[in-house]
RNA sequence: GGGAGCAUAGCUCAGCUGGGAGAGCAUCUGCCUUACAAGCAGAGGGUCACAGGUUCGAGCCCUGUUGUUCCCACCA
């Protein structure tokens, strides 16, 4: 065997190297096996702009988790890693960097531009998946995609020419969320509201025939350049008489209507509402009903246009200043307000949203949102936790068109030709075009698709379509999505409505939402507060398996977590801890032929550990199955520390002292339970278990491909498990006295242990010595000692003479607490007992189980009682 | 306005189909017991937010209330 384990758990040792000797074997990569169920996942692909956060880093450690249990249990377990172009976010950071050097993006030109995009790619797009291998991510690296490569741009095309050819794709003039930071359209899922301190200007519009005034209020005086309406409640008797006649627009000095519209609410306000149908989605409603004109009043980057000469090239908030003063030196401003309202924003910049009318390419919702409903409502797509679905249904329910074009560079290319000379369109997969009317060249559509367009193709993407593959047909639909609950609409919807329109199956078996990792005082990390914790510092300095741990412990399905450093290290801990039992272990079989293997022998502790382990795996599995991966780890971690270090380790340090056929049992035993242990924790804590298990002997290269080990009914022991049981009762009753006496472990006397049972205490005799400070030990029946100190257990009256340290009132004492204690119990299950509804309906096993603790309380009270005597 | 989640020990959170409340951290006591002081053995600490209900039995199921977080909508 190799050289000594470290005496201290030191991550940065190995986790590397281990690494590395995964990937360069291959142990990652996933095969079409007719000869295995298939099993995948495809990982959310993280953007090529980002750095690995908290949030990337339980997501992954949730996908590790469940790719490596199955990949264990023997499924061709894929995990299809890959990256996204981001397009936004990553054209802002190329505009970014070309701005400090002083050019544009038109200074270049678009095929330049794009050469920089994928040197930038190139450069960065790698850094991110680095840093995953960082978490031990076991993605099968050999079929990394990147949204924007050949394939998934043939999948692009493919979807939006059949979609065009369907009529679910249209190019039309709306209205739509505009930034003017970021110079493009942006989808409804993008734009996040936030509450702002504002006004509300009321104002008077002079009624053209001279006769009076018609008063209304605004937020955004500057859109009144572009009003050309008011409207009222066709139902208001105020303006009943008014409807119909036209106001002079104040400072333009434009005649409008009044028209009745029942969008107009009564009770807000005074009941009118200017309309704007150019920059207000509501407004362009209403303008649609009405015929209305659309004024346009301003530019991209949200300036007045040069329609309007006074404020001309004035930002939105500038000419909103300059438009109250000059309302208010026209007489048309009656008050200002203060005002809190919802204002959209975009998602990538913060920038304050103007809707803008103008010509883009939509989907037709509604056709796809129902089959995508009804994919979850009959169960072929399952949400852990089910409630999620209200919200998946919520937003496919009140879904509205979808526009897909960016007025941007980097991304899918429209596949759309328009010919200059007759106005031709042609959709198609073709890289160009000829107009079929007049022969010419056309022009293809400058713009992009959203970056979510790609995404949502990615469960099949990824796997060759829209070609018949192999590998559409073994690895699709997959098992599961592993996700945050943030992105289901922008994501987990789109991919299910593209999924079963493209494939005719959903994508995913079950999505498994997460929440957010928080910090320790429950805040979203972000960038602007400054409290993100880095994942890779953690790493460094505590390993990458205290993360992983840290993340799934406590961690249950949709719900966000806290991260603090003393979760991880406590998780660091833990993984000493662990290492140091291998150690031990490795210590003790150094210079023995130990085989992993269990000895035809058993002691009762042998069997005790054995079936213990034995219900852990059957749990874990079972928790695993159900993804309750956080109930999972805590019950590996309480058998690895509790039943296995503080108990059976101990249990075996007599045994091991010696020589001869018991200590190599213990030797083969521990072994054996270690191994299994290992490999139960291998999908959360993959590289200290490899570390470990390459140490121990064992057979096969790699732990990550060893079978996940199984439930056997031939190791159930519950005899045995009993007496240990009643053993470690007594050693801990013993251990719980001499606490409370203050006596130290140093201090050793002699047991006496009077039980019905004595095999099993005789059996169990040198735990005593070596768990319960004992001297020596003697079993009988019953005994006759003076001056000791006397505990009862359901099992056994001990005695421990330990002459000048027993008082005996004090005894009298406690042995009367330990009684009325015991009467209380009787009494609690005799009252149960007694009641015949209970008797009558509970089920027979609750009943035994009450009637075997009275009996017990009851021999507890007689023996106390017994002691009582004796000692007054 | 609509919807959802959460409320359990001082703190952070588990508690699976209802059968006498759990962990980690923190606090206190005693231990360097030759794997581990990143450790060992113990202790204290809870009206499971509140009020009703269903049930033989409720932290868990139902109704309502309060507090809190989030999502959606957006009355200009």
């Amino acid at each position: 065997m190799e050289k000594e384990l470290a005496k201290a758990y030191a991550p940065g040792e190995f986790e590397d190297r281990i690494y590395r000797f995964w990937e360069e074997s291959g142990f990652f990569h996933a095969e079409i096996d007719p000869q295995k169920k298939p099993y995948t996942i495809m990982m959310p692909p993280p953007n090529i702009t980002g750095q690995l956060h908290m949030g990337h880093a339980l997501d992954n450690t949730l996908q590790d988790i469940l790719i490596r249990f199955k990949r264990m249990q023997g499924f061709s377990a894929l995990w299809l890693p890959g990256t996204d172009h981001a397009s936004i976010a990553t054209e802002a950071k190329i505009v970014e960097a070309m701005r400090k050097e002083g050019i544009t993006k038109e200074d270049i030109g678009r095929e330049k531009f794009l050469e920089r995009a994928w040197d930038w790619r190139r450069e960065y797009g790698g850094r991110i998946v680095k840093q995953l291998r960082k978490m031990g991510s076991s993605a099968d690296w050999e079929r990394e995609r990147f949204t924007m490569d050949e394939g998934c741009n043939k999948a692009v095309k493919e979807v939006f020419v059949n979609l065009y050819n369907k009529g679910l794709i249209y190019r039309g003039e709306r209205i739509i969320n505009w930034c003017p930071h970021c110079l493009t359209s942006i989808s409804d899922a993008e734009v996040e509201y936030e509450e702002q301190a504002g006004h509300f200007w009321h104002l008077r519009y002079p009624l053209s025939d001279g006769s009076g005034y018609i008063n209304l209020a605004t937020t955004r005086p500057e859109t009144l350049l572009g009003d050309t309406a008011v409207a009222v409640n066709p139902n208001d008797e105020r303006y009943k008489d008014l409807v119909g006649k036209t106001v002079i627009l104040p400072i333009v000095h434009r005649e409008i209507p009044i028209i009745a519209d029942d969008y107009v609410e009564m009770d807000f306000g005074t009941g009118v509402v200017k309309i704007t149908p150019a920059h207000d989605p509501n407004d362009f409603e209403v303008g649609l009903r009405h015929d209305l004109p659309v004024i346009n009043v301003m530019t991209d980057d949200a300036r007045i246009t040069d329609d309007y000469p006074k404020y001309a090239g004035m930002d939105r908030y500038e000419a909103r200043k300059a438009i109250v003063k000059d309302l208010e030196e026209e007489g048309a401003l009656i008050k200002t307000e203060d005002y809190n309202h919802n204002v959209g924003t975009c998602y990538r910049c913060a920038t304050t949203v103007e809707p803008r009318v103008s010509k883009q390419w939509f989907v037709k919702m509604k056709p796809l949102a129902g089959p995508a409903i009804d994919a979850v409502k009959n169960d072929e797509t399952r949400f852990v936790p089910p409630h999620f679905e209200k919200t998946y249904f919520h937003w496919l329910e009140n879904i509205r068109d979808w526009c897909i074009s960016r007025q941007l560079w980097w991304g899918h290319q429209i596949p759309a030709f328009y010919c200059d000379d007759c106005g031709e369109l042609v959709v198609t997969k073709d890289n160009e075009a000829f107009c079929p009317k007049c022969g010419k060249k056309m022009r293809q559509d400058p713009d992009t698709l959203d970056t979510w367009f790609s995404s949502a193709l990615w469960p099949f993407s990824t796997l060759g379509w829209p070609e018949k593959t192999p590998e559409m047909d073994y690895f699709y639909p997959t098992s599961v999505l592993v996700t945050g609950y943030d992105i289901i609409p922008f994501w987990v919807m789109r991919m299910m409505f593209s999924g079963i329109e493209h494939t005719g199956k959903a994508p995913f078996d079950t999505v498994l939402i997460h929440g957010l990792v928080r910090d320790s005082l429950g805040r979203k990390m972000s960038k602007s507060l400054g409290n993100g914790i880095d994942p890779l510092e953690i790493i460094k300095q505590y390993g990458a398996d205290a993360l992983r741990l840290t993340l799934v412990t406590g961690n249950a399905p949709g719900s966000d977590m806290r991260y603090s450093e003393e979760k991880i290290t406590a998780s660091r801990n833990f993984a000493n801890k662990l290492w140091n039992a291998a150690r031990f272990i490795r210590m003790n079989i150094d210079g023995h032929d130990v085989k992993n293997e269990l000895p035809a022998e058993l002691q009762t502790e042998d069997k005790w550990i054995i079936s213990t382990l034995n219900t852990v795996i059957k749990e874990v599995t079972e928790n695993l199955e159900r993804y309750e991966l956080g109930i999972a780890v805590q019950k590996l971690y309480d058998f690895i520390w509790d039943c296995l270090c503080d108990w059976y380790i101990e249990l075996t340090k007599s045994r091991l002292q010696g020589e001869g056929e018991s200590a190599q049992n213990a030797r083969m035993v521990l072994v054996w339970v270690l191994d299994k242990a290992l490999k139960l924790l291998h999908p959360f804590m993959p590289f200290i278990t490899e570390e470990l298990w390459q140490a121990l002997p064992h057979e096969g290269e790699t732990i990550m491909l060893q079978s996940f080990p199984v439930y056997d009914e031939a190791n159930d022991y519950p005899e045995a498990a009993k007496e240990m049981n009643m053993v470690m009762d007594a050693i801990k009753a013993i251990r719980i006295r001499r606490a409370e006496m203050n006596v130290p472990p140093s201090r050793k006397a002699k047991v006496f242990i009077a039980a019905k049972d004595q095999q099993t205490f005789i059996n169990g005799g040198m735990f005593f010595k070596r768990l319960a400070s004992a001297s020596d030990i003697e079993v009988a029946d019953s005994f006759e000692i003076d001056g000791a100190v006397t505990i009862v257990t359901a099992d056994a009256k001990i005695y421990i003479p330990m002459d000048e340290l027993v008082d005996k009132e004090a005894e009298l004492k406690r042995l009367n607490k330990d009684l009325e204690s015991a009467r209380s119990d009787l009494a609690f299950h005799e009252k149960k007992l007694n009641n015949a509804g209970f008797m009558a309906k509970a089920p027979e096993k609750v009943v035994e189980g009450v009637k075997a603790s009275a009996a017990k309380a009851a021999e507890k009270i007689r023996m106390i009682e017994a002691a009582i005597s004796a000692l007054s």
